[in-house]
DNA sequence: TATGAATGAGAGTTCATTCAT
DNA sequence: TATGAATGAACTCTCATTCAT
């Protein structure tokens, strides 16, 4: 799952791979290596200590060259977040669409989040780390796109209060924020750890804990 | 709760400065009042887009004399986050003390814990939007803090679970990111929405459904 | 010679040394304490790097208080710096009043300047170090005590060649600058090296050496 | 002789910046550029007072610029002496390397030095009125330069020692600090004077004093 | 006199962005 | 396309000096 940023290249023109110069590697992803170059860095940094020519660096470009692809430092971070997104949502939307148990889309949902999160470390961190900060300075960006991932939630939680999977009295705000609260919370702690474990092993007990509450089932 | 971000004011000499027109605010306090400007400017700009100079004009004070009560920018959030932390938790710790039910702790905390926030817009804005980004450059604070704070919530699942308040099963480590997760968000979610409705109104549903589940209770 | 920087007060009120407070060390000798410790500090580091607050706070006042004796920064160095220097002229001119043989006052002189030297280190690592350059901004010093300086020893050696003490060809220029430039060296190099010899030792050999030359006396 | 600071250009492309109006000196060795502008303006205002600012313009350079070459201002300093040092010591090692008598060297050394410093008035300032200055703060530079050039002047004397061209009895160090302090006086009393007088000329006249003495030839 | 909190101009340095090649 | 030297605005932080007490 997202093994790279983006998926649809602003830049179509699929220029000749062969270079003029002996550029051992192939002449032109440059526009992915930036990308993922980005990843990398401000994963390790901060977007905001993180410099448009360590990006270069990393991408093994020169800084200049940064700037044919990306209009500016903002927008290399904006893309960066909405491919992964975009990827992500679309995925999701797709397999959700398959399941018709409100309670089997969430918990798909949970497992699709964490699995995501999970094979990308990088992507994670800018994530956890950047999401929040960046809604504030990047006008692309903002949180429209966790406003599309809540409507997912709510949609399900909507449709399993009507079928009688939740219950009826179930606060549908409240519950969704629950919901991407406690799975972004497994990513934050997962990403803080020195540790690889695979993060989605823990997307059903979660579920779980959701659906059946900490108490034991009463009677 | 944590209507300032100090307790502690190591200026406590009532100087008054350059006072002639109508300063709005005190004159002394300095200390205190940069803070707060520090708190009000992040929130609204961001740690690294804020300029001290824009800390120093909010405080109505010289650039230089923010440099006589922190050594530098950093301190300043530092200083912020972690008065009031410890703030809450010293006030958590003494509330929590007195309940002895696991599950009456845990709801009460919940209950603290938006009130905190819900009380203080910038500060929450502050702790909700910089608290990650700063775990990675803010030396004294890292997440030793957020750490305390997981202990309170993982103690009372691990005596929850001895006395059968909660399920002898309920994985501690995924119950208390769940709760902390539900509770991070349903902050970020009110942070987030331009409207100021009393966040700690939403404590008890959430913990219902942490403690019930959003199933309906089998039988 | 030369204990201490100043020897004029330019405030010689004798400000009466009980001190409303109980200052353990005397009431006023501030203006000197002050001066003592501007030297030791422009020794230590340097004139543009020592701050007026690490004079202040080795001569144990506050900072404001170096405002009430000196006008500024420059000044403090400029009266550390000229009033050495007229205590050590007018001790020269004295001594050297009583010689009546121009190679026994040079004599006398480079034993007097090595002397004053080697007596206060800081003081000769301020003049050492500091006294050309300050020779660009100190409106007050400038070289015009070089100057004083060097007449003494330009008197001396076009009276030694009207009594044929020196060589009548001597050109009185190069020959004074060989006599102040080879004593200057002598005190660069003491202050330079951490030993503490005593410099005066060296006046006469020295001496010799300008008098006679290097190489052997011919026949 | 060191008709410019430095030798060696580290960025030999022969580029031409934004060069359409008319400027007056190259267009590419900004490095040269920037190094001439320090020493000129380091000559005028002394290390400390000059700005960067101050450099940048007077090189026609933006401040920035001058950070692509130096790492900062103490490095410009450094370097300016360094370079400069490093140039007359491998000519002087070279012309004395020549000669055989330790007096013909040390006579030939005289006039190197001061050719050297007449040739380049700028320079001179920066190394009577800063160098002495810098050995506190320039880790790079310190005064092992001139233990270098000590060394060629102590050799001599030993050498000439040894062969009775210089008295048997003639102490060593003395000796060079009267050979350097003689020289070096002659410097700064041209650097103080405003007339530009061929320095060098004085050469022999001071080595004929150092080498006799001022006293007249015994017998 | 003495204090030291407060000031604010100004310094060195960085880095996103540009543009001639 | 690609480069990377050059730019210069803008930042953080320092510190000489002032002045109310």
């Amino acid at each position: 799952m997202l093994p790279s940023v983006s998926k649809r290249d602003p830049f179509p023109t699929d220029k000749d791979p062969a270079n003029t110069e002996g550029n051992s590697s192939r002449g032109s992803d440059k526009f992915q290596r930036i990308l993922d170059a980005a990843v990398a860095v401000f994963a390790e940094k901060g977007y905001f200590v993180s410099r448009v020519s360590d990006i270069a660096d990393r991408a093994d470009v020169a800084d200049g060259t940064v700037y044919l692809y990306f209009k500016n430092k903002d927008e290399i971070l904006a893309t960066a977040i909405n491919t992964a997104f975009d990827g992500f949502m679309s995925r999701a939307r797709t397999e959700l669409g398959r399941l018709s148990s409100p309670s089997d889309r969430l918990r798909r949902l949970a497992y699709l989040h964490l699995e995501a999160m999970g094979s990308n470390r990088n992507l994670a961190v800018v994530f956890q780390m950047e999401l929040r900060q960046s809604a504030r300075f990047l006008s692309k960006f903002s949180h429209e796109h966790l406003v599309e991932y809540f409507q997912l939630v709510r949609d399900a939680i909507c449709d399993g209060r009507a079928t009688g999977e939740f219950r009826r009295d179930l606060p549908e705000k409240i519950a969704a924020n629950c919901f991407f609260g406690a799975i972004d919370e497994m990513v934050t702690s997962w990403v803080l750890s020195e540790k690889d474990y695979p993060l989605e092993q823990d997307a059903d007990p979660l579920v779980d804990i959701l659906f059946s509450g900490m108490k034991p089932n009463s009677k």
